[in-house]
DNA sequence: AGAATAGTGTCTCTAAGACAGTATAGA
DNA sequence: TCTATACTGTCTTAGAGACACTATTCT
């Protein structure tokens, strides 16, 4: 049998079918705490509870990116080309994740500067950004029975791995200027560091490693237009750079426990 | 409407639905050589042509880490619990990457030390473990034409990632040991990081800095039985160490290509 | 004036890499 | 005996972190 004469033959109902959808952990940095978009479940299952943006893959349509892309642009009302990041993060595909039926759910990660609030999409009856730290995430992606905002499906895990994610990429790319705007002061870059690892870093060695790593950033040849808040000198403005990977990385110091 | 109402009276069909496989890219290394697990398909599409094993999820019935070792299983004839590491690598789901229909394929990352014959599946007339190397592989994940082994499907960049995210694991990760038995020699350690970075290390310090880092690998206090194929003393025998993750990392040079 | 901060200088310590050297095995 | 190899010693250099210090801005 020929190829071509296969296809026309084929029945694709001969073979088991799921639903397949996309997920987004989106993370920004609003008034130097870390957030994550969130939406309200309007309906069941989970109704009321709280769950990360996403929806099914318009399957045959759009590849996997595009789909987070849209789902992302929906509920943010952002327009897509941005400045945001967008990479895949995993897939999830436990038995049971949905009550409803077997879903495999792809999780993308996104970084953005500071955006507006979001508006609610059609199935959703509110959406917000919501700080990370307010959902009392423990290492293992658990969430405790008592929180404020309780995560729906295995959307805690979910998050879980893209936080993890996330702090070990801002190690060894330059993503942390994803959470900036285009232009940007080492202290604010600082800043970015010191809410997604959730560390106090030392001034002036962070000043001078990030001047160190070639194409991290580059100078504008401008400052800011006033000092900070609390006084001190005007900061010298930077733009990203052209380098994709750190080299040397800025490595978080690690604790003993994750090591073993 | 409750929940259980809600599911009582809900209706999957009404969602689009797509068929999920698992792909594995299985690596060890045999004769010094890094090798992946191929099976040459004995149907269309791409009848004849070599792919990576897998198959489809049995949705309901499985998570997907039980799907790729199951999948891994059938094809080397080993059974599950063996000391091969399996982790998730991506998922792929451009629109036509299976003329058939349209198929997410969520793809996995398997080492195992030395493995036998592979066994060809119901699917497949052949199965092999084929020299990376001789598939002609380029950065970008593409196969030239002339390829003595081609392809199916977008394994080539399924391949292509695997082998990238295998190089960045051996920096951070004691997975390297997963290539070897349980005991092993730290000649034996650095023939892996040379097979799989493809290039060659420095013996001496190679073994300082494997020594130097916490948790990777403890002595046995014994040593082979004699000396290596062209002369040298016995060495010592190791096995794998209690870390997860190699602090300090043994990073590769890393070139400017990859940089920028 | 006082406090906070941007940015630089300097010192110490760790770790990577280059290289040399010794001991032990096979041919 | 000759060669290859396991393993150790030593030197140099890069980079991380601690600390100090100056200059600039806000209150």
């Amino acid at each position: 049998m020929t190829e071509d004469a296969f296809l026309a033959d084929y029945d694709p109902s001969r073979y088991p079918a799921v639903a397949v959808t996309v997920d987004v952990v989106a993370l920004t940095i609003r008034d130097g705490v870390l957030h994550v978009l969130l939406v309200e479940r309007g309906e069941a299952p989970f109704q009321g509870r709280w769950a990360l943006p996403g929806g099914f893959v318009k399957v045959g349509e759009e590849n996997l990116d595009q789909a987070a892309a849209r789902e992302l642009a929906e509920e943010t009302g952002l327009s897509s080309p941005s400045r945001v990041h967008l990479e895949q993060l995993a897939s999830y595909g436990d038995p049971g994740r949905d009550p409803r039926m077997p879903i495999i759910s792809v999780a993308y990660l996104a970084f953005g500067p500071e955006m507006p609030d979001p508006r609610a999409g059609s199935d959703a009856s509110d959406a917000a950004w919501v700080p990370v730290a307010s959902l009392g995430l423990t290492a293992s992606g658990a969430q405790p029975p008592g929180a404020t905002r309780r995560l729906a499906f295995d959307h805690a895990r979910i998050l879980s791995d893209g936080l993890e994610r996330a702090r070990g990429k801002l190690e060894y790319t330059p993503l942390a200027t994803a959470f900036l705007p285009g232009t940007f002061t080492i202290p604010e870059l600082r800043a970015v560091y010191e809410c997604v690892w959730d560390e106090a870093l030392h001034a002036g060695n962070f000043h001078r490693k990030v001047l160190s790593v070639p194409g991290f950033i580059e100078g504008t040849g401008d400052t800011t237009a006033s000092g900070g808040r609390k006084g001190g000198p005007r900061a010298r403005l930077y733009r990203a750079g052209d380098a994709r990977l750190l080299h040397p990385a800025l490595l978080r110091p690690a604790s003993e426990e994750d090591i073993r």
